[in-house]
DNA sequence: CGCTTTTGTGTAATCGATTACATATCAAGC
DNA sequence: GCTTGATATGTAATCGATTACACAAAAGCG
């Protein structure tokens, strides 16, 4: 606890009775005093105010400098009602899927006078809601949230906060959220009739967890309707769901080749359960596309480089970081900019897809190969 | 811009001129008229005074609840003093190096109330400096940053400032500076006598970008004071110096291969680097590590996943974004804290490394093996 | 040349929470 | 019963920058 009065520091009383001696800051007021002006003039000249004279900027600019002035931001966004801040809470930043999104779009903030707070909340949505609140209380102007799966007390804090917000990695057209984001759905939604186009009936998925998930389960959903589309059914037994690791998917892929048939493709919920699938299948000796075809979802940046290099759905993340920016930079100009913003997640074909075996190879194939 | 007295909001007048009309935020005299009780009681319950009242808290937090009161964290921490927020400048959020110690670094920070204000500077002093001033300006209690090399300007704001600072991902005994990190020259020291070992002699190095990056450097100057521990010398024409990004390091592998008598070691300056040289040598038919022994340095979590398994130098990036935390927690709560503190970084050998090939097995290996 | 408009600068109120200090209440000690 | 101390609560000053408003000086205009 600080007392002031005692710890508290003055210009003429470096308070010594601190561990680090908190050095006075310079303040609009010494700058003022030091060039001979107002604090009002001080602040304009911060402020860009195009109705001070040169005379007066030089004069004041020479002080900030020699001072090492910095403006004292709480105090700022007390007076100004603007914090010129905004929030993120993401799940994880422990893979890469995020934190290229992210990168962009801390980005553009910056390139427009923003800094960004980032939390955490490691897939919680109690916890995500937590966070929202601490932004709040740090007068964030703006909010970035992952999909649109939120705690109400979220979307209950945010309504009631002067904070605009923005869903990303998901897209709606009637969504009842501002987002800029693509369709997870359409996106499996593809994979299953380019898959079944190549032949394939019976297709298998390894899904993220999609319990408080909407884009995990929208790509099953998604996945699903392609099915239907043809006819065909996602059995439950070729379903499984699993965390967000590579591991995962090694061991969901051992369950899938036991099943009985096995199934000739597998639909990844996102590119590190497929990574695991694809290790997993090297270690088994099985032939990857031949024996069965994989696919994942993201195309992070390894991905293309793997061997076979992997077919997946390529999202955005940097170009939706960008526009999530500008969303919400345009929303705190008081702009008018569009409720929902697609994205495409277009298909990439790599070489970890072709035609289901035939029953000859099927039986042939996987067998007695050796593992690598 | 915002015009107060026209835009802004008092709690009679719901200005109705914005496109979101700024709801009245409710402030803890709203909270402390409500329940019947002055604002420095309101305060109390809100900072634990153990001081008050079962009865007095219970009205105030009803009320609270009623409300929806969210704290005016810029008032707060213009009055006390405290913004309970703590700064990073990182490189780039866009690999996994980072985020992982970043994610470990926030969830310490959160647990003891702190939010994480992130800024990325691309690598770039100068831009790091103008970041850190961003963040002093909004005030931050404490501040990470990555490595040692910073400008002088970034050193100098934080000398003026009041916040605490600590680097990472460099430990260095004497160092000038409060570090949390581990030794990069001994790493790649170990690196040297370790491949010295096998039986290697001639070595060659796929580094990263050495300039403004002590990380980067630190590892070159460590290779070479461990060849020469064996009287050994780094060839110039063996050290390529090259950017973050798997195909710099395949092409970087490339031109090694070029050269007359071929190195049969390549020490790489992080594992991205290494993943490149291990792609292209599967491309070129280059087997590893009969013709050639490779090794990493960061251990991502995909690094003891690939085929063959990557030989690297495990980086506890988790352990020290926690310690990092845990250094600025001690210090702002003014506890002696040691002022660098040193992780272990191990070499952990996988399948990328052996003896060198024989000069038969030289002549006959590479050539004529086909591309996975 | 006098009047209006524009431009430049200063004075002081203000944003919301915290906290020093004052005060009130009650229990314990003698 | 009176003093002393502890406990609980209120009053009002304060943190630093912004900006409405006041005002002075300069420019524009007929």
């Amino acid at each position: 606890m600080l007392r002031p009065g005692i710890d508290q520091v003055t210009p003429g009383n470096m308070g010594k009775r601190l561990q680090k001696p908190p050095r006075a800051q310079a303040t609009v007021e010494d700058v003022a005093r030091a060039a001979g002006v107002s604090t009002a003039s001080v602040s304009r000249v911060l402020n860009d105010d195009r109705s001070v004279s040169a005379a007066l900027r030089a004069k004041v600019e020479r002080q900030i400098g020699a001072l090492g002035y910095v403006r004292h931001g709480a105090a700022r966004s007390l007076r100004s009602l603007r914090s010129l801040t905004v929030g993120t809470v993401l799940p994880t930043l422990e893979n890469a899927i995020f934190a290229v999104g992210i990168d962009a779009f801390e980005r553009r903030l910056h390139d427009a006078g923003y800094t960004l707070l980032v939390a955490l909340s490691g897939y919680d949505l109690e916890h995500e809601a937590q966070q929202v609140r601490r932004l709040l209380e740090r007068g964030v102007d703006g909010m970035m949230l992952i999909g649109e799966d939120h705690a109400p007390a979220t979307y209950d804090l945010l309504a009631r906060s002067n904070a605009h917000c923005v869903n990303t990695w998901t897209y709606k057209a009637e969504a009842a959220h501002a987002c800029v984001g693509f369709d997870n759905h359409a996106a499996t939604r593809r994979i299953a009739h380019y898959l079944i186009g190549l032949g394939h009936r019976r297709i298998a998925m390894i899904a993220g967890i999609t319990e408080h998930n909407d884009r995990a389960r929208e790509r099953v959903e998604g996945l699903r309707a392609g099915l239907q589309d043809h006819g065909l059914a996602l059995e439950p037994s070729l379903l499984m769901e699993r965390k967000y690791d590579i591991d995962e998917g090694r061991h969901a892929l051992q369950a899938l080749m036991e099943t009985d048939p096995r199934p000739t493709a597998i639909v990844c919920g996102n590119d590190v359960l497929a990574y695991g699938a694809l290790f997993a299948c090297a270690d088994l000796g099985i032939s990857v596309p031949d024996d069965v075809s994989i696919t994942g979802f993201d195309d992070l940046p390894l991905t293309a480089q793997l061997r076979p290099a992997l077919t997946t759905i390529h999202v955005p993340s940097r170009e939706m970081g960008r526009r999530a920016a500008e969303y919400l930079l345009e929303k705190l100009a008081g702009r008018p900019v569009s409720h929902a913003t697609a994205l495409a997640a277009e298909l990439v074909v790599r070489d970890t897809t072709t035609s289901p075996p035939t029953a000859a190879r099927l039986r042939a194939g996987s067998r007695n190969r050796s593992p690598v």
